[in-house]
DNA sequence: AATTATTATCGTAATATTGCGATATTAAAA
DNA sequence: TTTTAATATCGCAATATTACGATAATAATT
């Protein structure tokens, strides 16, 4: 085992858990709240401001990748990786409509 | 390897990763919404709900109250698993302040 | 063309997660 | 008090994730 049986949840049951998935990990929150205050972002400046191996974050970047909230262009040299603002947005927006759900407490709990 | 580095993550960092890593999995989302929809829950229903063992599913439930979000209290033979209204709230809120952080684009990316 | 700098990928080791059968545990019901 | 029902825990196998060194790939610089 240690296979998610995917094929059983909505698709949007399996969206959800694999955007959350990806923040789920304190080096990419740390990568894109790097990002963000530096407005713009080079891999290598990771690796001297995290305590991670340049392969490591290269890793991260890639998840972070995989669902589109950065991206990057070639910058001569380097990559240049910024946040898409507005799948940034459109994430938030589908975090709070699953939290948005109205939660009614039954007495058995309260 | 395979270990997290945790320590050189702020605890916010920390705190925020763990939160989305339990919200992660779509069986765990998938019994946030259940509950949420019958507005209470008896582990034994998931079990027939969703496709899962009922060993899986209480190892499920474990890690969605390890971070308090649920809590069961027992009823008779059965426990009765609620969320929690305030953390519900309070865990969007955390969410959204990391999202409502201001992301700049550069010119690079743009 | 050779060198240098930056990033990506490969391979691998260590640890974590997922899932489930088997077996406790707990509390009501018979 | 035995049985029954519901849930938790244990132990294990399969797969995933994390991390990193080594190496490849890419593009500017010399």
């Amino acid at each position: 085992m240690g296979l998610t049986k995917s094929e059983i949840f909505t698709d949007e049951q399996n969206r959800l858990a694999s955007l959350f998935k990806v923040f789920g990990h304190p080096a990419r929150v740390a990568i894109l709240q790097y990002i963000i205050n530096q407005k713009a972002c080079i891999c290598n400046d990771l690796v001297d401001e995290l305590g991670l191996a340049q392969a490591t974050i290269s890793q991260h970047l890639k998840e972070l990748k995989s669902i589109g909230i950065i991206q990057g262009t070639i910058e001569g040299k380097s990559v240049c990786y910024c946040i898409d603002e507005k799948l940034w947005k459109q994430i938030q927006e589908e975090f709070n409509a699953f939290f948005n759900q109205e939660v009614k407490v039954i007495s058995c709990c309260s």
